[in-house]
DNA sequence: ACGTTTGCGCTTTAGC
DNA sequence: GCTAAAGCGCAAACGT
């Protein structure tokens, strides 16, 4: 793994080490990444642990993540959908 | 691939075999599977093509599929927190 | 779950039936596709009421999955090159 | 964003507080992971005003990401294997 | 710009 | 009940 001298590579080699560094950001990054998607774990098992409904949560994030309104949109044509099938969703 | 007459295997070969079979019941069994997905999917391209909302299809299928009340109670739930943060769902 | 005459039903209705119609059928494949699932466990409880240990047989069905998935895999990285390359595969 | 005195908040809203945070610290960690993912799409940005073909670099990574798996998967299938021996892999 | 296709993350399910 | 794996849905990315 130990690398020459860049002065004395010839041009193929410069190419190959400037891939090298681009495929070694992204590795990086997406460890990185890797990382924070399990801190978020952490963050649930936390709140599991103090008594709350984690898929519950989940949706509220969700919902808060959409753009106002949209959320209620959804749910209306839900509903169009089942009052169509003679479904009740009875909201409340 | 051609096999020797099991007569004159060896203890070893039969069990082989026998594994080899139970295997291959398996793989048949997850072809199967994987084949129905397929036509599950095709089913969705089918509802598209005629309009339908495919995702709020696929909501509505789940909402059948859990024991009655359940998605009333998440609702009612998920209420419970919204107000906690001030949020309004306005649920139409 | 019985139904009214399809005949006397206006429009919306109409179009009900075709969405409960994609309904049942999704919903029927979901079904046979648990079904099959099922038989798969069935086979497995006769591998260990056989001796077999499963959770072996489940690593050597995956490795063969593995294996048969590479080659494809392979093909698909030599075209990734070759049209990178601004090459024709035709000889595949 | 400006909260009042947890104080004199009655106990609900202190649950609500709690809630709230947990759910800023999630979305808190989410737009951290996103601007992780803008700053790949980013080094594939410039690498692409490098000349290189992305989809070719993508294939690369993955490559490297399915190798560095496959030892460990296959570190797997060997307890796997010794443990259904009821051999002890301290040795490893 | 749009539609198709692939890869990624989440949800759910199965095994222990 | 918890952990691990698979299936699924979503979203970005590529080609047209």
């Amino acid at each position: 793994m130990a690398e020459a001298d860049p002065a004395i590579m010839d041009k193929g080699s410069i190419a190959a080490q400037e891939l090298r560094l681009f495929i070694e950001r992204v590795e990086r990054l997406e460890e990185e990444k890797k990382g924070i998607a399990d801190d978020v774990k952490e963050v649930f098992s936390e709140m599991k642990g103090r008594g709350y409904d984690a898929k519950v949560v989940r949706k509220l994030i969700a919902i808060r993540k959409r753009k106002a309104g949209e959320f209620e949109e959804e749910l209306a044509i839900l509903e169009t959908y089942a009052s169509a099938l003679g479904m009740q969703l009875s909201l409340i």
